[in-house]
DNA sequence: GCATCTATGTTATGTTATAACATTTCACAA
DNA sequence: TTGTGAAATGTTATAACATAACATAGATGC
């Protein structure tokens, strides 16, 4: 039964690329529960957890909620930086920076394995508003 | 009624400062409540939420957990590396690497307010082991 | 067909966090 | 000294986030 997986992780996907902003996994799950009412919360979960794993969304940590990936899939880390105003989130890849994190790490024998990078503050946008 | 209040601060502090690895609000209100079974998370929360304020404590937003600050007070953010084996937590702290990275969030106007860096890896002494 | 494996569904519950209101304490003035 | 108010804390209840544990359904190979 692989088929029904997929569908879930699609429609999940497709929820969060609906959204400028994080969504929770309940948000998430309240939408598609339109569609089909027997939804549970470990469907929600499970297919997070696969779309994450093949990186095309994100989890905020620092938020407890989800977003789609907004750049070509990349296997580095995202700086995710957060407008606490208006939620929207914004996605910078820079390699150089995370050699120097893992080199700021690795200087005790640390050895890095996942990097999360949050940044809260508020957008351009919200700014000059 | 302050003195209680700084009092459950201290306590909350002590048992962080005793446990190398961090510990979730509800380690700390077990550990507290076999001195005084009422306490209650609120106050917890409290008590937690003033010492992360002040810099004391850092909040692990990547485990919801706490733990104790293992340097002079600083207002830079910290650079926390966890140990997914032994689950110690070593802190850095890193103007250089701050700056870079407010700048790459600050391209599209982005101002920074607190930044949350968290890697997760292995510490020496694990992988060695 | 039927055994077995894996994905998914389902139920229940565990864990983290806070809203809302009651109570206590204390400062300070009448 | 007692009344009043402000602020901290206590208390109850519940919201929000997440997963364990087991049941069921489809696929695959025998």
């Amino acid at each position: 039964m692989n088929r029904c997986g997929k569908r879930v992780q699609a429609d999940v996907l497709a929820i969060l690329r609906s959204h400028r902003s994080p969504m929770s996994a309940y948000e998430i799950l309240g939408c598609l529960r339109e569609e089909n009412p027997r939804l549970a919360p470990p469907t929600i979960y499970r297919a997070l957890a696969a779309l994450t794993d093949r990186g095309s969304v994100h989890r905020l940590e620092s938020l407890n909620a989800f977003i789609a990936c907004q750049r070509d899939r990349h296997r580095q880390a995202s700086i995710l930086s957060i407008c606490g105003d208006c939620g929207a989130v914004e996605e910078n890849v820079s390699v150089e920076l995370l050699k120097k994190l893992s080199s700021i790490a690795g200087k005790s024998g640390f050895a890095p394995a996942r990097h999360v990078i949050e940044i809260h503050g508020q957008c351009a946008s919200c700014e000059s508003a």
